[in-house]
RNA sequence: GCUCUGGUGGUGGAAUGGUAGACACGAGGGACUUAAAAUCCCUUGCCCGCAAGGGCGUGUGGGUUCAAGUCCCACCCGGAGUACCA
């Protein structure tokens, strides 16, 4: 019987299905614990798709099918895998798609979500359906919106290092006042309690939003018009929107943020505790941007123009405190309208006007032009006294630090350009050698290296650098000017987006106030509106929506034409962004159904975290730190139990696509020369041409002329009597007719042969261009080994075959322990051809060899497994341990060398010691021709190699 | 610029410091077949040679070592991330 790959993968695909053979209970005190109440536990999840119109490409499983043989494979091994699936429904595209056509982004979204599932299905997954979610469903969503109310109702304590609730804070507030609070907060206050027990509703609640872990203020935000919402920094490259490339600007907007930057120490921190790659945790500090600095008060000249005086400055370098030759002020700076002297008004308005109404593109684009403007005013350097100007600059942002530096410019590349541009003075305060001094109008650029030594710098000169900081350090916090301090590039995360395909927020305000409706009023279900634009006011979409005001007294949503601001409140307009719902959606797959809580505490005490995550690398600085962020909170508030998500992590490699070309000649534009053929690519065009009518780089001339009516009548010029294509590899796209759907190879080929496939192209963590070049190999294969059970016999198995048996599960389960998934089907290969050469039917061999290709070939070896007559399911079966006897070899292959250069091999019993080893190689008639006299030296190492120098 | 990656046959790729190129694709030759498909066998890094055999080979140049694709130093090229972050 042939290999029916079409029948076997759809029987037993009903058969999993139909059996609940991937559903996974939860454990000791779940309803159905009796099955796995003793394993051990085990959670692999994949990174969730956001069903896009497009369907699966063939990149999209590949992620997807190393996590699937992990999952089966520790099944295999004895444990209970938690292996779920969802969608990350709310988004983008389904508005935009939305807008444009009029559909419902429910119906839209419902849809892509049916074929994605489809697609899925067709694969083989070990998915327990049970558990999906949804993330635009409401019951998914009710916990997204918990979450964020709970973040609206804490601040973090600096002290506890911890969330605590907003109580607690006004109950201190209302005994102490401020004192003695370290708390991270918007900007630092300081009030007594008299003042606070003074102060009406509105105030209180205007002072606790600035501790507040979700709270409402009015920051510089990325806006994009052409899609009417802001984004975060990370949805934002250069300018544009990550999401259609549209061009954002800078502007101030009153947004939801969360307070996420409390927990940069402790994202930094946990990066010691994952299983990661070395660069996804680089990616992550960078973008978190630790940096271990000064801040110092400077006070400006004439301090009645300040509010206190003074301003204050964060520097990584206070050594240089003493080549400070000017300061500069962001233009968003509040300082600069009260110490501009009259003179320089004019141009420092016009400064700031013209900074401010550029955008992001502009500024990025014109990085290193120098632009700027002096105040006129001055301050004093707190060690020198020196009376130094300050100015105004586009290159000090406002979101790091103060918006305010010192500028040291013979030692800080941007401060030396721009001190070279207005001529302002340089002076040398750090040299290599103690004496190395020169001078700095000679220089081409600034000495940045924190390495050498203080010069010119009062009672530090002479110093190590990194002596001199903490030198200075210790003087100015003496002073009582400064203090040492540590800054972060990572931002607060901005929450809401104007748009309509989200999750609402449970807020409505009452006298301008945000208030949250009550917890048990979840989930505040997303209105139905008749226009998915943003109204003609510029209000987001949910502005559309007729019944959409909060009743305080009954509870409920009403219609908005009730608003008395009385007890009937405007709702909040905006919705979540996108990473709102998939920050902790790995929670929720732990107890799926829960109606009471997110999550309970038995399940989540249960599976813990996530064991193994599988990904793209594309989300390291957006998903996973919101996430970690999310779990952290999470753990605060005594929900989640450990404060690292995602233990271990693997990002799988791009899957480029790989295109193909036909060479239109440019003197007879009905003439296509094949690729050999072509003399000077000048004189032809190249034309993507579509992958599914090339084979092998081989055009099917007869498809090709169908392909396009333009090309019906299309000449050939041929070599061999092909037409030999040209090919490139590029991102895989439907422009270039270079995408590969996977139901299309599962069609031709099979699920199981897509998978080995997809495996066997490469290291999982590798990007690599697809190409369907190899997968007849793949298919041959399963094919061969397929034919291995048409002879299965009961006789014992020979030494030779237990051996490649043994072999095979040593090399096998070492690969899946270090995900090297491609050599695990090498070794499938080699064993299968092994075991043809001998003629090997046993039940002996063959049984343990299915188990271990379960987990990469699930259909075969489940139809194989229960033609040998099992009649449990192979995800059920135990994987098979190596016997260490089996694998010990009789002789060895020595190769030998002579001064390094292996010049022949010599068969020796395995137990041969280096004497006689050595008086095998001086016999061997080969040798005569190296050795000339007595060895010099012996280098043997046994079972593996002998090296003879001489 | 900085950080992280990677550089091995015609192609994808393999190699705990120990026979470089496993496994597969492609290509060439052959068997079976009326023919095709399927299957099977042989060859396939480059150069010299009829052969036996030899020389050269893992981006480049040095070094460590009995032995280097692998370790160290310097450089070249590709990919990704990030970018006035003081």
């Amino acid at each position: 019987m042939d290999y029916n790959f079409g029948e076997i993968e759809s029987r037993w695909q009903n058969y999993w299905r139909e059996h609940g053979v991937y559903h996974v209970s939860n454990g000791v005190g779940s309803a159905d614990n009796h099955v796995n109440a003793d394993k051990p536990h085990y959670y692999v999840l994949d990174m969730f798709p956001y069903p896009s119109g497009a369907g699966l490409h063939v990149g999209h499983p590949l992620g997807y099918i190393a996590s699937d043989i992990y999952a089966r494979y520790k099944r295999l091994q004895g444990f209970n895998v938690l292996h779920p699936m969802g969608y990350d429904a709310y988004g983008l595209p389904a508005e935009q798609y939305a807008i444009q056509t009029g559909q419902h982004p429910a119906i839209t979204t419902e849809k892509n979500i049916s074929r994605y599932r489809e697609q899925l299905d067709k694969i083989g997954f070990s998915f327990d359906w049970d558990r999906e979610v949804r993330t635009c469903e409401p019951k998914y969503y009710k916990w997204t919106q918990w979450t964020f109310l709970q973040l609206f109702k804490h601040y973090y304590d600096n002290t506890a290092n911890k969330a605590l609730p907003i109580s607690a804070l006004v109950e201190r507030f209302a005994k102490q006042g401020s004192e003695g609070l370290d708390a991270a907060c918007t900007e630092v206050l300081t009030f007594s309690a008299e003042e606070w027990n003074s102060w009406d509703e509105a105030k209180q609640q205007q002072v606790l939003m600035n501790y507040r872990l979700a709270y409402l203020a009015d920051i510089p935000v990325n806006w994009c018009a052409e899609l009417g919402t802001v984004l975060a920094n990370d949805e934002v490259v250069n300018g544009l929107s990550v999401r259609g490339g549209y061009p954002v600007e800078r502007k101030l907007m009153r947004q939801w943020s969360l307070r996420i930057t409390a927990y940069a120490q402790r994202l930094v921190d946990g990066l010691e505790q994952v299983d990661w790659t070395d660069s996804l945790k680089e990616i992550q500090r960078n973008w978190i941007g630790r940096s271990e600095g000064a801040a110092v008060w400077f006070p400006i000249v004439d301090g009645s123009k300040g509010q206190n005086g003074s301003f204050e400055i964060f520097t990584t370098r206070p050594d240089t405190i003493f080549g400070v030759t000017f300061m500069v002020l962001c233009p968003e700076h509040e300082l600069i309208g009260q110490i501009t002297t009259p003179e320089q008004k004019a141009e420092v308005e016009a400064y700031v006007t013209w900074a401010k109404n550029r955008s992001e593109r502009e500024r990025q684009a014109e990085v290193k032009k120098v632009s700027g403007v002096f105040t006129g005013a001055y301050a004093i350097n707190p060690l020198t006294e020196e009376k130094i100007p300050i100015w105004v600059s586009e290159y000090v942002l406002a979101g790091y630090g103060t918006g305010a530096i010192m500028a040291v410019p013979a030692h800080d590349s941007r401060d030396f350009a721009f001190a070279r541009h207005f001529n302002l003075p340089i002076r040398q305060v750090v040299a290599l050698e103690k004496d190395a001094i020169s001078d700095p109008s000679t220089w081409e650029e600034s000495m940045d290296a924190k390495t050498g030594y203080s010069v010119n710098s009062g009672f530090v000169t002479g110093m190590k650098v990194k002596d001199a900081m903490k030198a200075v350090i210790d003087r100015i916090d003496e002073m009582g000017i400064g203090h040492r301090t540590v800054n972060f590039r990572l931002r607060d995360a901005i929450f809401s987006r104007q748009r309509y395909w989200g999750e609402p927020f449970p807020i409505y305000y009452k006298n301008n106030i945000p208030y949250s409706i009550p917890e048990e009023r979840l989930p505040l279900e997303l209105p139905e509106v008749s226009d998915f634009k943003p109204t003609a006011t510029g209000e987001p979409p949910l502005g559309h929506a007729q019944k959409w005001a909060w009743d305080e007294q009954k509870r409920c949503v009403v219609d908005k034409s009730l608003i008395d601001n009385k007890t009937v409140f405007p709702l909040e307009l905006s919705t979540m962004p996108g990473f709102a719902g998939s920050s902790g959606y790995y929670l929720r797959y732990m107890d799926p159904h829960n109606d009471e809580a997110y999550f309970s505490k038995d399940a989540v005490n249960y599976w813990q975290k996530v064991d193994l995550y599988v990904g793209g690398a594309e989300h390291a600085s957006g998903h996973l730190i919101y996430a970690r962020f999310w779990n952290k909170f999470l753990h605060d508030i005594d929900m989640s139990v450990v404060e690292e998500p995602f233990q271990k992590l693997i990002n799988q490699g791009m899957i480029q696509g790989r295109s193909n070309f036909v060479y239109r000649s440019k003197a007879d534009n009905s003439l296509f020369i094949s690729k050999g053929l072509i003399k000077n690519m000048d004189d032809v065009t190249a034309i993507h041409v579509d992958i599914n009518i090339v084979d092998n780089d081989v055009l099917d001339i007869e498809r090709f002329r169908q392909w396009r009516p333009e090309f019906a009548d299309a000449k050939f010029e041929l070599e061999d009597g092909k037409y030999i294509c040209g090919w490139e590899v590029e991102k895989m796209s439907k422009s270039m007719f270079n995408v590969q759907n996977p139901d299309d190879l599962v069609a031709r080929y099979g699920a199981d042969t897509l998978r080995l496939y997809e495996m066997f192209l490469g290291p999982v963590e590798q990007a690599k261009p697809w190409d369907t070049n190899g997968i007849e190999g793949v298919h041959r294969f399963l094919k061969k080994f397929w034919r291995l059970f048409e002879n299965l016999s009961d006789e014992a198995a020979g030494k030779e075959e237990l051996k490649v048996l043994h072999q095979t599960i040593k090399k096998i389960t070492d690969d899946v322990e270090r995900f090297s998934f491609n050599t695990a089907v090498s070794t499938f290969m080699i064993c299968v051809n092994t075991l043809t050469d001998l003629k090997c039917g046993k039940r002996e061999v063959l049984k343990p060899l299915t188990v271990l290709m379960a987990p990469f070939a699930p259909h075969i070896a489940e139809e194989l497994w229960h033609q040998m007559g099992e009649t449990n399911t192979v995800c059920d079966a135990e994987w098979p341990k190596y016997d260490e006897r089996q694998l010990v070899e009789d002789t060895v292959k020595y190769p030998v060398q002579f001064n390094g250069k292996m010049r022949f091999t010599i068969d020796l019993p395995a137990d041969c010691a280096q004497q006689d080893v050595l008086a095998a190689v001086k016999a061997a008639p080969e040798s005569a021709k190296w050795l000339t006299g007595e060895p010099k030296k012996v280098i043997f190492v046994p079972k593996k190699i002998i090296n003879i120098v001489c």
